[in-house]
DNA sequence: CCCTCTCAAAAAGTCAGACTTATACGTCAC
DNA sequence: GTGACGTATAAGTCTGACTTTTTGAGAGGG
């Protein structure tokens, strides 16, 4: 994805991160540099810089004469892209899935409404482009080239809203979907309403139909809220 | 706000993590680390936790024979609570602020109709306790009394949704509001109209109406938007 | 003239060891 | 029991030497 081994620290912190993300180690757990270095076989330099990046992260707190504590989840940067990996590598994945398909569900629509405001004609192309792509993919089961067009979408979306803070959410959707086609539902081809939903919001974006493009917007991550069973009675 | 001194490292990063939000250094502009550990009178091991910490808020990339390079804005972590401090504190601010005002405009209606769901009677309980704070602090130039109660109650309710990811943006919202009491608009009392919104909306959760939840918190984050002129005619 | 191959310089990366500083905790006197 | 004091501990800092990767320049050949 991002840079597999871009140093000895960056192999520690794929070996730490996920294990406290994970809960390996509970909150207030003390972990001590030194026995980190030795237990991973590196010099204290380069577990100091792991255990910085793990701090800036808010996954640990280090303090003199007590050590490098583990913080509780509820003080963790989840919108840290690589923190949002690591959860979804681990035992963490269908809360961490759950989590961030609501966060979907609130954001996606109002960036739709922005798109069809802010798209630039190049974006409202490449948008009908992807929509397209996933009509031509949608039997057959042809579901990685049909995932490869839905990640473009919403990336497209996102970025035409606008807004650098939905932009920025491309990565997390993209993970989300990723996720649902190989590990959750999606044995067969996807929900042909949902195809439709994606060509009409293609639409809606390249008439500047703000209101429609949300609404639209809005049934398709409600759709993906029904497939995790996310719904109130 | 989090530690002020927390180590050499911290104050470095207080300098230089400012100056690459505030674009200073340009997208591809080259550092040297043993430069930069000069410049700040710091040694390499220091110089190198403070890079390692840039580096995974993605706001630089360190790479062998060339140096430590900015990378352009669009790649930042964004959600990075210490990146939107630095960038609020800086020239970026007010367009920062209308991004994170169009977050929440998306993000809390949603939350506030889940934590109608989800909320305990203790946090509906927190819930009235602020909207009432934020009645009597209404009149009277009781600006800062009035914002204490409003960040606690916007906290409240994006706790109570029961989703972590809307609970972490807790700090976002508190830097929004303070942003606009301190340095925007609001001269003199807050909209009678916003005060009596959020009683509302304590009432809806507290009586489990999710959609009027929502509705009402909906009208609140559109006044933040019209505040800011974010709007479409 | 251009292309490729080689090589050396440059900067990050790694390591080891000595020293400093803050602080939790136990001890002792009161 | 409460307070002051001292000590052990683990993080923090600094330095200097060494390694590794990568780029860009120059040599050589087509």
């Amino acid at each position: 994805m991002t840079t597999p081994g871009r140093g000895l620290h960056g192999r520690v912190l794929d070996t730490l991160g996920p294990a406290i993300t994970a809960g390996e180690y509970p909150p207030g757990s003390v972990l001590r540099t030194d026995e980190l270095a030795q237990g991973f076989e590196v010099s204290r330099s380069v577990m100091r810089e792991a255990v910085r990046v793990l701090e800036s992260m808010h996954l640990v707190a280090s303090r003199r004469r007590v050590g490098v504590t583990v913080r509780p989840k509820c003080e963790w940067n989840v919108y840290d892209p690589q923190v949002i990996r690591w959860r979804l590598a681990g035992a963490d994945r269908p809360h961490q899935l759950r989590s961030l398909t609501v966060l979907r569900s609130a954001i996606e629509p109002v960036a739709a409404g922005l798109a069809a405001q802010h798209a630039t004609p190049e974006q409202c192309a490449e948008l009908t482009e992807c929509a397209l792509g996933m009509v031509a993919n949608s039997r057959g089961h042809r579901l990685e080239e049909y995932l490869v067009h839905d990640i473009a979408f919403h990336r497209v979306v996102l970025t035409a809203s606008g807004n650098e803070m939905f932009a920025r959410l491309g990565d997390v959707v993209a993970e989300v979907l990723a996720g649902r086609t190989h590990h959750e539902v999606m044995f067969e081809d996807p929900d042909p309403a949902a195809v439709t939903l994606h060509v009409q919001v293609a639409e809606a974006v390249r008439e500047g139909d703000g209101a429609r493009a949300e609404k639209l917007t809005r049934e398709i991550t409600v759709g993906a809220l029904e497939e995790l069973d996310i719904l109130a009675p």
